[in-house]
DNA sequence: CATATAAAAGACAACATTGTCTTTTATTCG
DNA sequence: CGAATAAAAGACAATGTTGTCTTTTATATG
C-alpha cells in the first residue's frame, strides 16, 4: 500500500504543473525538479512517459517545457499507475498464487479481498483533478515537502 | 497492496509446517521447497530468518529440518512482514513526503488514510494460527498452488 | 570416531528500480 | 542561417530483491 517512487514523482510533477500560473505557458524540468526536490533526469524520464501517453504536453527549445492538457485533470490514479509501470495486479492473488480464487482461496484471500476492492475502487475513481486544491494556500508546500 | 515474494514464501513455508503430520517432527527444506514449488535456497534464507527470530525451530543433521514452535501460531502478519524485510511504513506518507500529516496533508492523504488504517489493523490482528484450516481438505493445495 | 545428512553461511549472478551523465533532436530568436 | 535552449534519448552506475551454487557447521547413527 505504497506507491513507487516513479508514481510519486509523476503525480507531484503533474500537480505542480496543474497549480502553476497559467500566464507562463511552459514550465521547465529544471524548475519542477528543483521545487519538488526530485532527481532531475529521473523525473525527466517519467515526464516523457506522461507526454507519450497524452497526459501532459511538452515543447522543446527556448521557452519550452511541460504543461497540462485537456486529458490531465481527467486522468485516474489507476491510469497513472499503469503509465509509471506499476504491475497490473487486478485479479492477481496477493501471495501470487495462480490458482487462488473464491472457490479455492489462499489463506489470505478472505482477509484481503474487501480491502483490495476498496483500493482498486479508490484508484479508479480518483482523478488528478480531484487532488488539486487551488484554494488551499499550503498546497504547493504539501507536494514540495520532502 | 501486495506482499514481497519473501513474505509469500515465509508464510507458505510456515503454513506447510503447521499443516504437517505431527508424527514427523522435522520437515526438510527439500520437501517444503518442492511441495510449494519455490526456489529452494532462497526459501532456505527466509526460513533461517524465521528461526533466528524465534518463529520456527530448526535442527541440523540427519532427520533434522524445520518445525513450528510455541510462538509460531501467535505470530502476526505484521511481525512476519518485519522479519521478511518489508519496510516499516507505519506513519510514512504513501508518497514518501516527510512533512505530510493531518495538518499539512499531501494530496493523497485523506483519500488513503482510512484504507491504510484498515490494512495495518488487519496485519496486526491476523495471526498465523488464524490462517490454518486443518479441517479444510483443499488447504494444502491452496498454498502449494503456483 | 567416521560417515552421512541437513541447516547455516557466504559468494555471486540475474533482474528491476532508481539515479546520473552525455549526446541528439527540435525549436526559438536574433 | 547560427546560436542558445530545452526536451528526448541513450549509456551506464548504484541499489535492492530474487535466485543459484558452493562451502561450512552441527548432529545423528553405525
Amino acid at each position: 500500500m505504497m506507491f513507487s517512487k516513479s508514481f510519486g514523482y509523476a503525480l507531484r510533477g503533474i500537480l505542480y504543473l496543474g497549480m502553476s500560473d497559467e500566464a507562463k505557458p511552459w514550465i521547465q524540468l529544471d524548475e519542477i525538479a528543483q521545487e519538488l526536490a526530485v532527481p532531475r533526469h529521473f523525473l525527466g524520464k517519467v515526464m516523457k512517459k506522461l507526454v507519450k501517453d497524452g497526459v501532459l504536453n511538452s515543447q522543446k527549445g527556448p521557452y519550452g517545457g511541460f504543461c497540462i492538457n485537456e486529458n490531465t485533470l481527467k486522468t485516474s490514479l489507476l491510469k497513472l499507475m499503469e503509465i509509471t509501470g506499476e504491475v497490473e495486479e487486478n485479479g492477481v492473488c496477493v501471495l501470487r498464487l495462480r490458482k487462488c480464487n473464491a472457490l479455492n482461496p489462499c489463506p489470505m484471500h478472505h482477509q484481503i479481498e474487501s480491502l483490495r476492492r476498496q483500493w482498486q475502487a479508490l484508484l479508479a475513481s480518483t482523478f488528478i483533478g480531484d487532488l488539486i486544491r487551488k484554494d488551499q494556500p499550503g498546497f504547493i508546500n504539501s507536494i514540495a515537502a520532502i
